[in-house]
DNA sequence: GGATAGTACTTTGTATTGCAAAGTACCGTG
DNA sequence: CACGGTACTTTGCAATACAAAGTACTATCC
């Protein structure tokens, strides 16, 4: 196990939370939510991406809309329904006790650190 | 899916990182570290931590040392190497950078919900 | 109008791994 | 020596991230 692998390890599951949060900010299609993830620095491949929003439009997260492109084929528009957003929010609760959670532990560790230095 | 399910997806991939930052508090035990986690409400199972610990091990990153235990069978404590504890600094990274990257889009999106508003 | 390049979506196969559940084993107590 | 508590291990399953190959639409160039 390489710190890359682990790297990935750690995005994952962040995934889904961090799709919606795209979408909240308007509507995208998938190679459009690929190039704006990795700009925010969170790699994601196609074929992690296509399977993640058909689940979660199959879970009603999300829905999507055919729209032409200026070239191109089409493309497939997806964005947030009322069910998605109130998931998101519960996203953000959970993110933010998972981040709490960590912090802890890694303020701890530094204290500890601080004292044997 | 439901957001158990989702919840326990976000904490996938921490674990390792969780796991390692508790060691660097104090060498443990497998049902000491279950304990502890819980107690940072994240939830480990027996059948998850194992063989993690086990595969951390393998990698280089743990090593143990059996010790008898005050009553019941003897423990396994586990404990960084040094080589644990540069790949637990690289984590701390990655950490940093992912927490940085996931609150900058919700900032976006928080902003988007004011001008909304 | 056929070949090519670019864009976009889909599918398939593999490896990882979290988890539940069952199993093994050690110890002290009554 | 049976039992309950503690602790470690193993097995089987399901979810899923990823790589790679495939399909398909559009525009451009000759």
């Amino acid at each position: 196990m390489n710190i890359e692998n682990m790297k990935s390890q750690m995005r994952k599951g962040m995934l889904e939370f961090c799709v919606l949060l795209q979408l909240a900010k308007g509507d995208a299609y998938a190679s459009e939510i690929i190039t704006k993830m990795k700009e925010a620095h969170l790699i994601v491949m196609e074929g992690t991406l296509y399977p993640l929003l058909t689940r979660l439009k199959n879970d009603g997260l999300l829905c999507y809309r055919w729209e032409e492109s200026p070239s191109g084929p089409p493309r497939k528009y997806y964005s947030l329904t009322q069910s998605g957003r109130e998931f998101l929010f519960h996203l953000e609760s959970s993110w933010h006790e998972l981040e709490k959670s960590v912090n802890h532990l890694l303020q701890s560790h530094d204290n500890q650190n601080t004292e044997i230095q």
